[in-house]
RNA sequence: GCUGGGGUGGUGGAACUGGUAUACACGAGGGACUUAAAAUCCCUUGCUCGCAAGGGCUUGCGGGUUCGACUCCCGCCCCCAGCACCA
């Protein structure tokens, strides 16, 4: 008999399903195991191929756990409710109520076809109301908690679509669908107070103890570091956890008073302006302050009189922020002086105040002081408006990661002066070599009674050989840099003085210099981006003549008492000067749950006028707000024919007025509903919760099971969802933990990322068309060899390219199992001539140590890798494989192959199977491997010379270093390499090689 | 621009803790079987010089550390992903 997948796929699977091979038993297991993978939505095409690999990557893994014993939960559903779906179903005209249905069934069929391993009893949707009545529960408990608000915010809108669109929708700017420029709207919506919780969120990835946080909030924290605590920090991908920490952003900083000087129309009044700052070291070089149009338009209000011009700037350029979504490269910035002076509290310099769009509204204060001379967008802003730009920072170059003056006994400290000159005609610089590979400035150290301009003008000379100098400014008062001399294996501590010289003429003499160090003339372009020239110097240079701000730390000028202090210090000694705060900010912002949608879990509020009037409410800043009683829940999404969005900035729902009226649960008044639909991502928030309690019926998640199964112990995913969807349901698991419902804070314990797959090395399209369908694959080849071929690509968490070619290798594969088997099988060899018994043992362990090890790594490519090896060697020595070596490799090979290894163990086990007596190779234990037959007596020795590989031969395993050093020098290869010259000494490293070095 | 990840044959990709670079597979070339093709099986396959024995070169580029570097250090270039006026 051939191998034909689609003979056996269908039977096996039954099979399974009719055993509940899959099905752990949620209330008796012993060792719980829940592996998941990411909620899939169901889109146009069906099951991508990439999903296939991610969901048959995290089923290898499940059946692996499975076979060393663990009870795995392996659940499966669809989250067919929210904008993808809607949008798909707006796109083919059919509505998605009745859409949902048809690729439900279609999805599910896939899902079946590829041979996982998935709890099919506990799967669910989240269109269904048993799942979204719980969505609902959900958001009540968060408004309850005070964490659900209303704000006006700008939303993205399409003004050809006539809706509101999603962030990840508007891609560059531009309406996913129709490719119209996005804009915004401003409308009055629904959020999740998520930055109350940023701290928790961003200190739980490390499992650091929170730091010192005099301001953070600590209200809804407060209760939060008694709770569980997560030492070690998740173990997540790395890439995922920086990730989630630069959008959480959390910078520190200071937040600085300047006293504003005499308001237009408030003369009596004393004003001051806050602003937030990570560089209160600067603050000595702060010569204007910036506030957003946002913060001017409520000065405004309250009172400024500003001429028209001003205002006109403000009204435009709130305008123009609501009109454009971003801007492109964040150039082109725009602003005005408003008239207002504010008072440096370092200093005591008077200072404008500007207004610009470059200053965002909704970061720190909405005002910021601008130091030109260490901010890059400072410094474009004062250039385009001609402002002051004061150095107070100078560079301090260091090798070791530190960033100020130290000392230590093996620093050479000395002054010195570096200069920079300047061509007396073209725009070109001298530099020197000063070796073969190694450029720079000319300069040099400041000799007893010199003064620093004069050592500059006497190297000047003595280097270059010019004479016609003209002295032009002085760049920088110090500059300090540490540097090692690795010859001569020291350290030296350089301060800087920085000069221009221009030349008046080629006037020159003899280069004086006794090191002759030959020169160049180069233009700024060149030696900037010149490898070789000295890190240090270029950094000197970049700063005068390229131009640009410094904004690294280094060591304080012009500041003062501060002088010559490490910035890094200075940050927290300028704070406390000036009487600021420290203070810490993060970028993270609120989660905007509501969609002026139709598809999706209507968000369970009812607005009450008379409540409103009377101040009532639940929460005591939302009057007029009631949440839906429980009992009255779901509430049901009705059936809308005209689901489009439309383009009034309210939900379809709010046209459905038997929808939207209601009793007020309070006053039994009529009220009216709230008839936005709540965010795709707060259902896939918090169905990892529903999967094990799926059939209760009385709650969202019942306790025990709850307890027993979770937190999630391994889940693998896309890393584009490794910011929102991860985010999301972190923070809601954390909010259930306050509230005393869940026993963890942290959902997910694993979680890995895997790569993307391309076809043909390029990404996969719609519109190039290069979409690959797992349906034709499976008819073709099978699932067993796309699930293999799948994982043979490349290690799951990286990407990988899809080849129709490369498909046939595993298909060969699969047919030299099955007949290598079923020879097996026919000569029933259980004891063969064992001649060869040690070299077949070692190999079988051999490759059990490796596949074991190579799963768990989830490198499954390699794992592949080793049973093609091994199998290699079982066609060798085909008279010496007994069945119990053929079922150790069915084994291996079960997790990526699972129906082909079925039959083949089944078979293996007795000529007919019956299904009263069916027993899995899915329930078999995972093989061991055994050290003492892996170790082998002798290796191959290899003999370098100069590290030059020249010889190998065999040795025993035990080989002392003596001994091999004798045989290596007695072979005749080495003998006439060595040529009886001696050499200088012979490394000998066990178990590789000896190395005779000459 | 910033933050990650990466750059190894014609291709996908291997390589322990610094110790035999290119495992495994695809593709290609040659051969066997066949009337023929497909399938299957066997051999060759990093580049290069050489009739051969044998040598030289090779992990994006340039330096360095080391007896020895794909691996560690410094600098640069390129590709992919995410973020992007966050002060």
């Amino acid at each position: 008999m051939r191998y034909n997948p689609k003979q056996i796929e269908k039977k096996w699977q039954k099979v399974w399903l009719k055993k509940g091979v899959y099905e752990p038993d949620l209330k008796r297991a012993k060792k719980p195991f829940y592996n998941l993978m990411m909620f899939p939505y169901p889109s146009a095409e069906g099951l991508h191929i990439g999903s296939v690999r991610t969901f048959t990557g995290v089923d290898i893994y499940g059946r692996f756990k499975r076979m060393l014993g663990f009870d795995v939960f392996e659940p499966i559903g669809l989250d067919g409710f929210g904008i993808h779906s809607e949008n798909y179903a707006l796109k083919i005209g059919k509505h998605p109520m009745k859409l949902a249905k048809i690729t439900e069934k279609n999805f599910y069929r896939q899902l079946a076809e590829i041979g996982n391993g998935f709890s099919w009893k506990e799967h669910f949707e989240t269109y269904d109301q048993e799942y979204y009545k719980w969505t609902q529960w959900v958001f009540i408990q968060l408004f309850k908690r005070g964490l659900a608000y209303r704000k006006k915010q700008a939303v993205n809108w399409c003004p050809s679509c006539l809706t509101v669109l999603a962030d990840e929708q508007v891609v560059s700017g531009e309406c996913e669908r129709c490719g119209a420029k996005v804009t915004k709207k401003e409308l009055e919506q629904w959020f999740f107070r998520i930055t109350k919780y940023a701290e928790r969120l961003l200190n739980n990835i490390d499992g650091s103890p929170s730091t010192q946080n005099p301001t953070a909030d600590a209200d809804a924290t407060g209760q939060a570091s008694s709770g569980t605590k997560n030492l070690k920090g998740l173990d997540w991908s790395e890439n995922i956890k920086i990730a989630q920490r630069n959008w959480i952003g959390r910078s520190e900083g200071a937040a600085i008073k300047f006293e504003l000087i005499d308001v237009p129309g408030q003369p009596d009044k004393k004003h001051a302006v806050e602003i937030f700052t990570t560089r209160p070291d600067t603050l000595f070089g702060a010569t204007f302050l910036v506030i957003s149009p946002e913060l001017a338009k409520f000065w405004l209000e309250i009172g400024w009189e500003a001429p028209e011009g001003i205002r006109n700037y403000i009204d435009e350029a709130l305008k123009r922020r609501i009109l454009e979504k971003r801007d492109r490269d964040g150039k082109d910035k725009t602003g005005i002086e408003s008239g207002i002076f504010a008072l440096n509290p370092a200093n005591k310099e008077k200072i404008p105040v500007w207004i610009s769009d470059y200053v965002l509204a909704g970061y720190g204060t909405g005002a910021i002081m601008a130091v030109p001379a260490h901010d890059e967008r400072d410094f474009e802003f004062a250039n385009k408006f001609g402002l002051p730009i004061k150095q107070v920072v100078a560079p301090y170059m260091v090798v070791d990661g530190t960033d100020a003056p130290r000392s230590s006994n093996n620093i050479v400290r000395f002054n010195a002066a570096t200069v920079i000159i300047k061509h007396w005609a073209k725009d070109l610089y001298y530099v020197v070599d000063f070796s073969e590979h190694h450029r720079g400035l000319v300069g040099g150290h400041i000799e007893e009674g010199e003064t620093s301009e004069q050592t500059a003008l006497r190297e000047t000379r003595e280097e270059s050989g010019y004479t016609d100098i003209k002295f032009i400014s002085l760049v920088l008062e110090h500059a300090y840099s540490r540097g090692y001399k690795t010859r001569k294996s020291r350290e030296e501590e350089c301060h800087d003085s920085v000069f221009a010289i221009i030349l008046g003429s080629e006037a020159r003499v003899d280069i004086v210099d006794r090191e002759t160090k030959k020169g160049q003339w180069k233009t700024k372009e060149d030696i900037l981006n010149d490898a070789q020239f000295s890190n240090h110097h270029k950094e000197f240079f970049s700063l005068y003549i390229g131009h640009k701000p410094f904004t690294g730390s280094g060591v304080q000028v012009n500041s003062g008492k501060f002088d010559r202090m490490g910035s890094e210090e200075a940050k927290r000694a300028i704070t406390e000067f000036v009487g600021g705060k420290r203070k810490i900010q993060y970028h993270l912002r609120d989660w905007l749950i509501s969609r002026q949608r139709y598809w999706g879990p209507p968000i369970p509020m009812i607005f009450c006028e008379v409540c409103y009037g009377a101040g009532r409410g639940e929460q005591k800043e939302m009057p007029g707000w009631h949440t839906v009683p429980e009992q009255d829940l779901p509430v049901k999404l009705p059936f809308v024919k005209d689901f489009r969005p439309k383009g009034t900035g309210t939900s379809p729902l709010a046209e459905a007025s038997i929808f939207s009226k209601v009793k007020c649960p309070a006053c039994k008044k009529t009220a009216r509903r709230e008839t936005d639909v709540s965010d795709t991502f707060l259902d896939s928030a918090w169905y990892y919760l529903r999967y094990p309690s799926v059939n209760e019926k009385k709650a969202a998640w019942n306790k025990e099971i709850t307890k027993k199964w979770l937190p999630v112990d391994m889940y693998i995913g896309g890393a584009e969802h490794s910011v929102l969807h991860l985010l999301y349901s972190r923070f809601i698991a954390m909010v259930f933990c306050d509230a005393k419902v869940l026993p963890f804070e942290e959902p997910f314990t694993t979680f890995r990322a895997h790569g993307l797959i391309t076809k043909d090395g390029a990404k996969m399209s719609k519109s190039k068309g290069n979409v690959v369908s797992p349906d034709e694959y499976i008819r073709a080849y099978g699932a067993d060899a796309v699930r293999m071929y799948l994982a043979f690509l490349a290690p799951l968490p990286e990407g990988g390219d899809f080849r129709d070619e490369g498909i046939r290798g595993i298909t060969r594969f699969l047919d030299r199992v099955w007949k290598f088997t079923n020879e097996k099988i026919k000569i029933k060899n259980e004891k063969p001539q064992r001649k060869k018994k040690n070299e077949i043992q070692s190999a079988v362990h051999k490759t059990i140590k490796k596949v074991t090890g190579d799963v768990e790594a989830l490198q499954y490519n390699t794992a592949i890798s080793a049973l093609m090896i091994l199998l290699n060697k079982f066609e060798e020595n085909t008279e010496e494989i007994s069945s119990e070596d053929c079922k150790v490799f069915l084994k291996l090979l079960a997790p990526f192959a699972p129906h082909i290894t079925e039959e083949l163990y089944q078979s293996l086990k007795s000529k007919s199977y019956k299904l009263k007596a069916f027993s899995s190779i899915h329930s078999e234990p995972w093989p061991k491997f055994n050290a003492k037959f892996i170790h082998e007596e002798t290796y191959e020795l290899v003999v370098q010379v100069n590290g030059k590989i020249r010889d190998k031969f065999e040795v025993a395993q035990n080989v002392s270093e003596k001994e091999a050093v004798d045989l290596t020098l007695a072979r005749e290869k080495v003998k006439l390499l060595l040529n009886s010259k001696p050499y200088k000494k012979i490394i000998f490293v066990p178990g590789r090689l000896v190395n005779i070095v000459l």
